[in-house]
DNA sequence: CGGCAATTTGAAGGCGCTCAAAAGTAGTGG
DNA sequence: CCACTACTTTTGAGCGCCTTCAAATTGCCG
């Protein structure tokens, strides 16, 4: 399973941030060591210069946007061995940051015109359908789908255990559904409630009734 | 300008459906002639075999999901010139059906781990980053932002001019938007009465005060 | 002109938000 | 180990935006 404690002892607690632009090692070889990231580090932010990748060792990502007042919208998670960072230009249109204790193996990309393009369209459009599949659910589905469908996902890419751990605060989950916290956390109550799922602590769900949950979130 | 009118007299009004699976040109050759696709034609449809990918000679399309009981979400419109169509396995997720008479150029891959991953990433990368900005606009915008930013979106993509030419109906922006129909015709008519747009007729926008639009849509 | 569909407009209600306060959790130091 | 503090999460009450349902109007094409 992944590795999702928040407070899980980091294998390196020394480098607190990497140093974007080195050169890193080619992607699928393991020689480098991934970069460890303590929980809220940003990993890069909008407008930096992109042309990196990133791989997930462990830990979990947020990747976001926000709006001018302040308002923010998380566009994913990034759980162990997910790669993120594509982008089109050389600027970056997003902030990501470690959610909790991560680990990240940087690519350095001359450029996405190269011959790595073949490896790496798969994973660009894995991301582009995942994204697809969220648009459906802030568009058209309301809060008790929303998150029936954060935990069946969450869960699904946990291996599809009962017990789905959740690296990411109610604040988090709420800035990625496209809700608030109170009524992220009202759902949560009443899905505790009807038994559908249990809330052993704040950062774990156990799903009791996979049936009904798969039905809420249509 | 981009050829948005919905009732154009295509430049082949025979073959209404394209063969699917039938070897196309390669792609930027521009040898073999785009296919017709009349007003609400499917183009591919949810779990059907993929493996082509379409650029719009002329005309509109929509890419949408259902869900079970109906609802719908658009999530891209595709003008003149765009490429659609990515899929990570061999079977579509989504529908994609022609908004108006609409050329569409095919070209078939053998496999998205071919050669031409070089050429095609880019694109892939051009609709995941359009998909990640909607899904803010669908997170966390209201009704009017969501409208205004429409609105500023389908002008930039026409050349920046004013007159912006919508080929789809309020109810396909609805579901794009994750609205009703009520609702956006109430906002185009309330952003009609503060001056800030006008509408010459269904199909068409005249944006008379740009620097509002853009504060409306944050 | 007449018929049908799309759009607009109106009225009422509900879902999720805002504001507020209580309860729970974690980290720190005596 | 417990007290103290700061923060997160939960719970409560009231409201507002958008939806739902319904009807009028407009636009389109025979």
């Amino acid at each position: 399973m992944a590795n999702l404690e928040t407070h899980r002892i980091p294998p390196r607690a020394d480098s607190a941030r990497p140093v974007r632009g080195e050169v890193c090692s080619p992607f699928g070889a393991s020689a480098q060591a991934p970069v460890f990231f303590p929980a809220g580090k940003e990993i890069y932010a909008q407008g930096e210069k992109s042309g990196n990748l990133y791989k997930v060792e462990f830990g979990a990502v947020r990747v976001y946007r926000l709006l001018a007042d302040g308002r923010r919208q998380i566009s994913a998670f990034h759980l162990a061995d997910e790669v993120f960072g594509f982008e089109t230009d050389s600027t970056h249109h997003f902030f990501a940051e470690a959610i909790c204790g991560t680990g990240i193996r940087v690519l350095r990309l001359s450029s996405f015109r190269d011959e790595r393009a073949g490896e790496l369209l798969p994973m660009a459009l894995e991301g582009l359908i995942r994204t697809q599949e969220h648009l459906l659910v802030l568009g058209r589905q309301n809060a008790v789908e929303r998150v029936a469908a954060f935990i069946a996902d969450m869960s699904e890419r946990q291996g599809g255990l009962p017990q789905v751990e959740l690296p990411m605060s109610r604040a988090d989950i709420a800035d990625y559904l496209g809700l608030t916290i109170e009524t992220v956390s009202r759902i949560f109550t009443r899905l505790k409630h009807k038994d559908v799922i249990r809330l052993p602590n704040l950062r774990s769900v156990e799903i009791v009734k996979w049936q009904v949950l798969q039905e809420l979130a249509s």
